[in-house]
DNA sequence: TCACTCTGCGCAAACGATTGACCACATGTC
DNA sequence: GACATGTGGTCAATCGTTTGCGCAGAGTGA
């Protein structure tokens, strides 16, 4: 390994000199030709600082830590580019974390902040977290910024606009004519399924459309399975839903399939819009109408904010709205038969 | 935060009996009065080792550095995990790399191991990538194995039985009665593209069938709008194969959702079976018949082989047959209708 | 010539954990 | 009594980088 007293000895100057040289310190009084014979040295025995070096002596990492509890889908992946797009351009890391099932990453976030391998961290908890173990992680004091969930007292938060998300799912539906409107929705305690809530609602409401019913929102979650789940339950009701907004891509995906098995023909029974667009959207059968979240955007906001966090202490409850969420029209939609 | 200087203190001793009692040093040569002392004193102040000083001191991180091509399908996340669960058993972390598409993810590799950020790597080159741009990174002769790919003269990998995966698939068509088959498969240079190749002809060879011709395999890639391509070309041959054997469940989907756009009845006219399984698989229509993939497995060799180079030095080069690749059946293959 | 200032660097002390060397004391052996 | 052995620790060097401070020598103004 190459050490700075190594190119040091080689430009035949202290180490500190090198350190000031390559680090650009305006406290670097060096001649132009000491200067060049640095640089060049450092270049000809390729030095590269020493990660743990640096972080010991600066108490810092330039590392931030991301944990999400999922990733299975194109969604993450999206946003994990973001993130680190965002990271480079400010010369950081980002280092995935795992949160698993239980205690909410809690203990991931201890070790990672704790042994001091990361400066701050982005943190998204799983649907099906109580707040109770938020608390806990939040209680930390480190920099953390919360992922598309809110916590009471703690500013440090990146957002959807859900609640317009939502809207323009039901929107659609609506100029379609449909006027009976499911909501395939997240669980009950997740801070997304809320805000979806309110915009499919609101849309009805400002539509002039009473709520269908309770029975006419499903809260079983997420996935692909959960979609299944929901299309059974809605299509079994007295009067079945003409449209149906699925709070989630993969959600929907699932939905499609099982309605196929059931019988159901999308579009011609049941018009399909998700919220969240991906690859897999556009090869469904048929192709999935879904509102596009800026996923790539929230991650660059959150890395953004964490990084504002570290270096000068301010907090922020950021709601991603650029680009806005956008509607993708493909043919899982269609006009009511009524 | 709390260092090993603040428990000795609150213990009444030195930071090297601290360290010595913390770390179960076998010359930890205390009493059972004063280990007691030391470990309640820094569970009390909640003291975890700075991972930058033990990294420096040590010169080891316990971080192995994982770079893909590519992160947006299930496949990669089910990979991930394998390899978190192997590292965390043997008190390893993962960091996640990101290989960009120019070159090969030499620059995150060098700046990874360069400065000491993870003691070796696991890296799964991108399917476009010219082994000249390998050569470079294995040169810097830091323990690296390689995923899915083998290099001359570099041995350290770990790949699938691909072969055997292929054969599966194109059996399963075989025994359905299917004689003009194709297979859509990945670009000509990549290795995994090979071997299943070699799988799917030798299983035809082997049942006294004769290669059905060049234009029955197409070579365009592993993503859906590849299998979309693939759908195309082989629907427009004078004879289209009634049976056609995908080499990744991505560029699977991408063909079945072509398909339907063209009309092409799934698995009435066309029987369509994919290498690897994902959860995507079983939400296509008609669901998908897969050839389950050991992802996780892979994941988890590819880990403990980085890892014996790094602790023994001893090179491995693993085929991972454990599980063995297994068909899963669903709906999209059918009997021959001839 | 003296007292400054400025330039161009080097010295050395941190940062936190690890570990070989060493030391004081007690006990056992010849 | 001299010596070895064992017990229960401490001391101090080390890893690579950063940075406050100091120190020559050259230049400047009075």
């Amino acid at each position: 390994m190459v050490t700075l007293g190594d190119v040091a000895a080689r430009a035949g100057v202290s180490v500190s000199a090198v350190s000031r040289v390559l680090s650009n310190h305006p406290s670097a009084r060096v001649s132009e030709a000491t200067r060049c014979r640095i640089l060049q040295a450092a270049c000809e025995l390729r030095y590269r600082p020493n990660f743990a070096g640096r972080a010991l002596r600066s108490a810092r990492t330039r590392v931030i830590g991301l944990v999400v509890p999922d990733l299975t889908d194109a969604l993450f992946a999206e946003l994990l580019h973001g993130a680190q797009d965002e990271a480079r351009e400010r010369d950081y890391m980002v280092l995935l974390g795992r949160s698993d099932n239980l205690s909410a990453g809690g203990e991931v976030v201890g070790r990672l902040v704790g042994e001091g391998r990361v400066d701050g961290m982005v943190v998204q908890v799983g649907d099906g977290v109580p707040p109770a173990g938020l608390g806990a992680i939040l209680a930390s004091a480190a920099p953390i910024v919360l992922l598309n969930s809110v916590y009471e007292g703690h500013v440090g938060s990146v957002v959807f606009d859900d609640v317009e998300g939502a809207r323009l799912a039901t929107e659609h539906l609506l100029r379609f004519g449909h006027t009976r409107i499911a909501l395939a929705n997240g669980l009950r305690r997740s801070y997304t399924a809320r805000q979806r809530g309110i915009g499919f609602r609101s849309a009805l409401a400002e539509a002039g459309l009473r709520p269908a019913g309770r029975a006419y929102e499903t809260r079983l979650g997420y996935t692909a399975a959960d979609g299944r789940g929901a299309l059974r339950r809605l299509m079994n009701l007295p009067e079945p839903p003409t449209g149906v907004v699925v709070a989630n891509v993969d959600a929907a995906i699932g939905l499609l399939a099982e309605a196929r098995a059931a019988g159901v023909r999308v579009p011609r029974d049941l018009s399909v819009v998700s919220v969240h667009d991906s690859w897999t959207a556009e090869n469904t059968w048929p192709p999935l109408t879904a509102v596009r979240m800026p996923f790539s955007a929230m991650g660059r906001a959150a890395v953004r904010a964490v990084i504002a966090r570290i270096e000068t202490g301010a907090m922020t409850a950021e709601l991603v709205g650029d680009p806005a969420p956008e509607l993708v029209v493909r043919e899982s939609s269609t006009r009511s038969r009524r």
